[in-house]
DNA sequence: GCATGTTTTGCCTGTTTGTGCAAGAAATGA
DNA sequence: TCATTTCTTGCACAAACAGGCAAAACATGC
């Protein structure tokens, strides 16, 4: 059986079911496990598929983008980034939340006790943060949209800038000393510049993943970064990058 | 049984019924309760659910504090009324719904394949239309309130007033056929208001204890009640009142 | 044919991850 | 209050994992 034959019937059993076990794969196909577990590999490192402890499953390809479906991904990584986030914090301050999944984390960890004002146009933080008594919150509405979890559009533009914050957590998709902090999205980068303007100083909160990549849309220069939390594991080059550039640098 | 498809039939079945049993689940994935126990406190930390004693709930904001309380009450009859409501949309229509257990009841009865544009000041029932693809859903932002589960303020009625709609699904306090719809708050009656305003048609779904009663504020007169949503029990003389004023009454 | 280098595969190594069990803590309901 | 259920924690065991290594299959050049 050829490599090339076994990737194929892997995808096709992968369309079917969803789901692939590493096991059954291997008896079926007459191969060791670690052949298997090769082959789910690359195809892996390709996109195709999702590993999974066991097997693998499908890589939803359109809910791929949607939040629901991310924030599976590297929990605990964005726990702790959280924890070292609203260690920034002081009692009183007022602030900007935009979406993502690192920002929803960001604002489950922010202590009950702790008095503050919060707009954000993210029903993900919105939805963590409503039990919170001491904490004021001013939902920024707008047209919805799923793939991003928060509101964009003429009307949330209006009501970022009718506030002003002493801290801006912004939920970067890409993040890259030349190209600066980047967005996916044309509507939504226009709101996180709302966002920035109105704001005293810029945090941000990366996994490694997000460091060293752009996407089209440029939302602000790298120099904007008042506060860069980031993983123990980050390249130190990379970061020497931001930290001269006025960043502060933050170990999660 | 991979860990991963045990999660996803976690969340498909929190997406469907609301709520898991710890050992419900055990049985039905033929695991331990531990390990049960310990996806779900995977999913929590990852803010995909909240965790509560015996099992699981959605995690959305109307799960919070004070809206909770209430939700627990006239479970049953706020489904019964809320698929009687729905059965009075059609496809393409846009709608107002504000905030209230009733109405996000209503919310999570709107059919999955149906087209609606949907304003709405409650972080629940936005929340409840996330995963709705054809709802074009816009967020009414504003001052949160946590009691009301709602936003209201300056900002919201800036967002009403730019839009109109089709109906608007009222949730009411308080209900008499001399004083009108009553609310018990002040801003939340001038969203309320606002709402009506700039909508073609008032339904308001109510359960019987509702009826015949009044807060301090007045949203609208009881001749304003375009459709009426009720118990099969309520009081027949209230209806006639209601009925007389030009209201249609709709059994659920 | 022969030698060389590459690719694929299976096996072995230690490590990580998921699972069930048991004991103690906490929450619930009577 | 007490009894019961549910939960967390620590532990042990098995399964799954990545990486290194060597044998076999393959291609390439002489």
């Amino acid at each position: 059986m050829l490599t090339e034959e076994r990737h194929q019937l892997i995808r096709d059993q992968l369309a079917a079911d969803g789901k692939v076990l590493a096991g059954e794969l291997a008896s079926r196909f007459g191969v060791s496990e670690d052949t298997v577990r090769r082959d789910l590999r690359e195809l892996a490192k390709a996109g195709l598929l999702r590993r999974v402890y066991g097997g693998a499953v499908a890589s939803a390809p359109f809910a791929a983008a949607s939040v629901s479906q991310r924030s599976a991904h590297a929990v605990e990584e964005k726990a702790r980034l959280a924890k070292t986030a609203v260690g920034l914090l002081v009692a009183g301050q007022s602030l900007f939340i935009d979406g993502g999944t690192t920002n929803e984390a960001i604002a489950r960890a922010i202590p009950r006790d702790m008095e503050l004002t919060i707009a954000t146009n993210s029903l993900g933080v919105a939805s963590a943060l409503v039990d919170r008594p001491l904490v004021e919150l001013i939902v920024l509405g707008g047209r919805y949209v799923p793939d991003l979890g928060t509101c964009v559009g003429a009307d949330t533009l209006a009501a970022v800038a009718q506030l002003g914050a002493d801290l801006f957590f912004l939920g970067s998709c890409g993040l890259d000393v030349a190209r600066g902090v980047t967005a996916f999205d044309s509507a939504e980068a226009e709101v996180k510049r709302a966002m920035a303007k109105n704001s005293a100083g810029i945090v941000i909160a990366v996994t490694n993943d997000k460091l060293a990549t752009a996407a089209p849309y440029r939302v602000a220069g790298a120099d904007a970064i008042r506060h860069l939390v980031v993983e123990k594991t980050a390249p130190p080059a990379t970061l020497a990058d931001f930290q001269s550039l006025g960043a502060q640098i933050h170990f999660a």
